[in-house]
DNA sequence: GTGAAAGCGCTAACAC
DNA sequence: GTGTTAGCGCTTTCAC
């Protein structure tokens, strides 16, 4: 990039100058400081609107020592996922005159530890992080001590989806849901599963993982009886995974995706296969985005608030930070459509 | 927000003493500047690194006038058309070491003013604004006289899929996407048509409608049979529109969504009804969102390339200004899935 | 090749 | 209530 240079920009104090009254004035009025008289204030403010003035954040960052934004990181910001969680963000930071600063880490730890450096040196006023950590604690390390660094130096972090950071928590109920969704299943009647799921070394497939784990115990069937096919967590992944449980274990009468993205591919294969869902198997999302109740057939699968996630952690960020760090659950709630019914 | 203040940072004073340089050998250092010999530079660097420090942008950005972040404007970000064109600007701006700040505006032509003013004061190195303009002159007016000074203040502008602004445009084909999706349906045999809408004053819709009309009346359709139905270009508004079809127009073989939100809205309320799509009511979408072709039927839609959209769209902005606006097509193309097929 | 020093545009003490 | 002024942390001439 060639960076632009700004020039012939107005400063505070042509604004200061035009409207008769010193630098501190203009900028008191600007700011809505105390300390300057109605009128003068207003005149002030008029004055700076007719000429176009617009504050440089940077020297105001800089000065003040603090700046009106937030840096929000997700894994990809074109999964519906995230861009809901992200949408909830953008409408409270947008409502709270905050700007957003939005990176993509494409699950890669490395990246994600770059981007929160690139937050920091932003000077953000807070860091929203949305998407799953690692299992592995070495890949967390590096980030949890350069946030440490970060809030040591005043700097406010929330996390959804993702524990073991020691900070403030949005926690979506993955293990809960997982069991929840497995328990629906096998209330049909389902005893021999398949599950489709993207990485185990995510913290978030690792507990929906969990929770089905629980429900099959519970139910009296051995989990190592469950089919778990690991592929990328995503449409494309899900298609893999449905090839593989069609191809290797064809007597699987329902299957579980750890996300509705994989749901979805495994529906479409199934429909090109000409497979009946729910008749020959039933299929399971998690996540509930926008279109799993427009799909055919619609999706049964757990839902969480993704847009009031997004906006919860902005919310837990912007507060004074507490003694320790404070866990908001985010319900989930079964959603039965028509993607799921007795074995046939 | 209590915004935080950042205190016991490193600054690149420490950085200095520590490598027992100048603050201006070691600012040389950092940034690469030539000056400075390699063995010297080298040990300010990794100094740097094992302090951790990590310079302050606002500061750099004042010093140096310049700053690498852009700005990117969408409309909302759940949407999956404007979540896979950010997700091209956040790919290729994290290549290209920016960061991005996303605004929404929720249609909203006060908003995007706001937004814009924003990240004018930001002073970021681009903006690029995603998303239909209005019709309407008057809405456009302040925002192009905004960008008309951040240009000339040196800053650069990039929009997508609107015209009018004067400046580097990408732009979808959103009139032959228009044409060639009724160019289909009326050669499968269609006369008697339903077209579902956003709000005729966004140019994206207009220029997509004007396309259906070409079409019909180069195939000897008048267009005043074809029935207009307006309501909000969501999943909802696709819903609200395919039951004023039914209930008003019973006779419509084929229903044109001026984009697939709105036709995932109205093949699921067809699925409700039990009417079979494609035997006795075709429908087509507009864009192909990457679940277009997962659903049931597959939808019938213009393919356009959002992802590598937003990419071409940064890339403009990131060029060298040009003597006038450059315009680069993004094509389109007709996907034909199992949504469409000739009249019962 | 390296250092000293003058700002970048603004805020926040501190005077008046 | 208003103005003066010293920084905020960095880049970038300009001397050496």
């Amino acid at each position: 990039m060639q960076v632009s240079r700004q020039r012939a920009t107005l400063r505070l104090q042509d604004v200061a100058t035009a409207a008769g009254v010193s630098i501190a004035t203009a900028s008191r009025s600007l700011s809505g400081a105390p300390g300057v008289s109605d009128t003068v204030a207003e005149r002030v403010r008029e004055v700076a609107r007719q000429m176009g003035y617009v504050a440089n954040v940077h020297a105001r960052s800089l000065a003040a020592g603090t700046s009106r934004s937030v840096g929000l990181v997700v894994h990809e910001i074109g999964d519906p996922y995230f861009a809901e969680i992200a949408s909830g963000v953008l409408r409270l930071g947008g409502e709270e005159g905050l700007t957003v600063q939005i990176c993509h880490t494409g699950r890669d730890p490395d990246k994600e530890l770059e981007q929160i450096r690139s937050l920091v040196a932003h000077r953000v006023g807070a860091i929203v992080i949305a998407g799953s950590g690692f299992v592995d604690p070495a890949l967390q390390a590096a980030a949890r001590q350069d946030l440490q660094a970060y809030r040591e130096a005043g700097g406010r972090v929330a996390v959804i989806g993702r524990h073991h950071l020691g900070v403030d928590a949005v926690l979506p109920e993955n293990t809960k849901g997982g069991r929840a969704i497995a328990e629906h299943v096998l209330a049909l009647g389902h005893r021999r599963l398949a599950v489709a799921t993207g990485s185990r070394g995510l913290t978030t497939i690792a507990d929906r993982l969990a929770g089905v784990e629980e429900a099959c115990t519970a139910a009296g069937v051995d989990f190592a009886t469950v089919q778990v096919i690991e592929a990328e967590f995503t449409r494309a992944g899900g298609k893999i995974a449905a090839e593989q449980i069609l191809a290797e274990h064809p007597d699987v009468t329902a299957i579980l995706a750890m996300n509705d993205d994989m749901a979805i591919g495994i529906l479409s294969v199934l429909r090109l296969q000409g497979i009946d869902v729910p008749g020959r198997i039933s299929v399971t999302g998690f996540d509930d985005v926008a279109v799993a109740g427009d799909l055919a057939p619609s999706l049964t699968t757990i839902r969480l608030p993704m847009l009031t996630m997004g906006e919860h952690a902005l919310e837990l960020a912007l507060k004074e930070p507490a003694a320790r760090p404070r866990r908001r659950t985010a319900g989930h709630e079964l959603v039965v459509r028509d993607s799921t019914g007795p074995p046939g």
